[in-house]
DNA sequence: TCGAATAGTTCGAACATCAAAATAATAACA
DNA sequence: TGTTATTATTTTGATGTTCGAACTATTCGA
């Protein structure tokens, strides 16, 4: 690995664990204090209105079912999700969010539309193109090792 | 946010979950799996040869001191991580990685060098300038918003 | 209809995290 | 120099995160 490759190595850690940090900053400073990252990721992927299965989301998130149990437990305690019984199977438990949810995933969703303004401010339309390309090629790279 | 920002901004959650995902699966497959995640992070933040405070290390993740104090515990006990008295000033205590620490550390970079090559693979000279200028914008909206 | 499969929950153990209190060593200053 | 303040780390208690395995309820298949 040359220096240039190093430095984009680098950068691409620091971006890493810098959105990491940031996202829970923005968290405990909204009104949205009480949640955590891994309960935000997990409204994220409840997602606005498909009430997906409990088993969906919990293979969206790569947790185990009852990992899961837990973590709507809190969701739904705190009231962001809610428990919605499946008529036809009655196994079934799909996931929804309340209106509070709702009002969060949007905070959430801004807050990730300023970061992509910002990753793509000042790039031509080729530009654009070549990050596209880059990004192709590492969900490539990401597929090909799952 | 446009279609194609839209695209965008997927692309990028879809890669930051993936990396996670895929870094905890090669871990769990390797010789290393009595590693998680987070263990991974410290041991490189604790870097090859440094010997960092403990405060440092804990600035750098993010971590109160208490919990610092608790993961190098546990790397501790599992062989990875060392504590050294510092001779100067005996509040202080330096952390090191054993040997088996810095081969777990190569093992680590070498997948990253991996990725790395797959997300430029393809990329000629001027797409590379573009990427770096993405990643900089990036790094300096992270750094605007902390 | 009865056994197998599926969806979700419960339970016990280990890890992760924080805030606040405690401990130990050094620095500051009177 | 001796006392006080500051700094570095550890300890403690509480809550959250995760897994695997055992358990419950429901549906599917023969």
């Amino acid at each position: 690995m040359d220096e240039r490759d190093k430095a984009i190595n680098d950068s691409l850690v620091r971006i890493y664990s810098g959105i990491m940090w940031i996202e829970e900053n923005e968290l405990s400073k909204s009104k949205f204090n009480d949640l955590t990252m891994k309960e935000m990721h997990a409204i994220h992927a409840v997602t606005m209105y498909d009430h997906k299965s409990a088993s969906e989301v919990a293979k969206e998130l790569h947790l185990t079912p009852g990992t899961l149990t837990a973590t709507v437990d809190r969701l739904v305690r705190k009231g962001y999700v809610e428990r919605l019984r499946s008529a036809d199977d009655r196994r079934v438990i799909r996931l929804g969010l309340t209106k509070k949810g709702r009002v969060f995933y949007r905070a959430h969703e801004a807050f990730h539309n300023m970061m992509v303004n910002s990753f793509i401010k000042d790039l031509d339309a080729t530009e654009i193109k070549t990050i596209e390309k880059a990004l192709w090629n590492l969900e490539q790279f990401l597929h090909e090792h799952s």
